[in-house]
DNA sequence: TTACATGTAATTATTATAGTTACATGTAAG
DNA sequence: CTTACATGTAACTATAATAATTACATGTAA
C-alpha cells in the first residue's frame, strides 16, 4: 500500500512548468516528460488548478504557475491531488466491542497518536518547496 | 488510500493481551473485542509472532507478550504487520523521460524527501509503546 | 471550418484490503 | 483412542483505489 504516484507526478508537472517557463507547457508536452497519457496529466492539472497552484485555460495551450516557486510546498501538492484524506492516513478498525475496556477505548486512544504521526510527515512536506526540488535537480545536472 | 487497519488491530491485540494477562487470550476472545472473525486475528497474530512480539503455540490457547510492554513500540507493530514496505510509503511514477532534465532527475530528487517524510512519521511511532497505549486507555476509563 | 488545446467520463486490468469459509494440524482431557 | 478446542493457513468473494487508455465534449485561434 502506498501513497499514489499522482503526488510525484504533480511535483513533476509543477517543476517542469517552471523550468519550461519560456516555452509552452501543454499537457502533451508534460505527458512526454512524465511518460504517460496526456489525459492523465490533464486530470492532475485540473486538481492543481482547482487548488490555485497553476493557471490553465480551455483551448489555450500552456500552463503557468499561479504562485511563486518558493510559495508552493509539497504539502500544497499533496493536498491538491487528494492522495490522502485529512487525518485518515491510518485506517482504524471500526466497531470494536464496547463491552470490553480495550474495545471501547482503542479508537480514541490511538487516533491522536496516528494524527501526530501523519502531522509529522506532513510537516516535512510543508518545509519543502518546488524551488527546493528545482535546486535539487540543478545539482544533479551539474 | 490509507494504511491498513491491520496495524490498529495489531495494537488492539497486544493491548488486550496485556490487560487480560490473568486470563486466556485466545484468538476467539481477541476477535470478540476487535469484533472480527477469529481467522483474521490469527493471521495478524502469526505476523506478530514472527516478529517476536508475542508467543503462541498451536493447539494451546492463550497468547502472551514476548517482550515487556515498554519495549514494544508502535513502530514494531507497524513493521510486524507489513502495512508499508520499507521506504515505499510514497509511490513515485516510473519511467519518466530521460531526454528531459526533469524527467531524468525527478525520481532521485524527490526520493530522499519522501524518505525523510516517511522517517518522520515512523519516528513518532517509534516513540510510543504499548505501555503508553494502556496508560491512555486507563485515563479514558477513569 | 480546421487544427489543436483543455476537460471529463467511461472502460479495463491490477492490486490491496476486509471478511468469510473451509480445512489441516496440534494439544489436552476423558 | 476420541472428542473438543486451539492455532495456522489457504481459498474465495466483494469492494475500493490506482493506473492506463479511449472517446468525446467544449473552447480557442487561425
Amino acid at each position: 500500500m502506498s501513497i499514489s504516484s499522482r503526488f510525484s507526478v504533480g511535483i513533476h508537472i509543477l517543476t517542469l512548468i517552471e523550468l519550461n517557463k519560456d516555452g509552452v507547457s501543454s499537457s502533451e508536452f508534460l505527458a512526454g516528460s512524465v511518460n504517460t497519457n496526456p489525459a492523465v496529466i490533464r486530470k492532475i492539472m485540473g486538481m492543481l488548478k482547482k487548488a490555485g497552484l497553476i493557471k490553465v485555460q480551455p483551448g489555450i495551450a500552456g500552463a503557468e504557475l499561479a504562485k511563486d516557486l518558493s510559495d508552493i510546498t509539497l504539502l500544497d501538492v499533496y493536498k491538491a491531488v487528494h492522495v490522502v484524506r485529512d487525518n485518515e492516513l491510518f485506517s482504524i478498525h471500526e466497531n470494536p466491542n464496547p463491552n470490553c475496556t480495550v474495545g471501547r477505548n482503542i479508537q480514541n486512544t490511538i487516533e491522536p497518536i496516528f494524527f501526530k504521526a501523519q502531522t509529522a510527515l506532513e510537516k516535512v512536506l510543508e518545509n519543502v518547496t518546488i524551488e527546493d526540488v528545482i535546486k535539487g535537480i540543478n545539482e544533479k545536472e551539474k
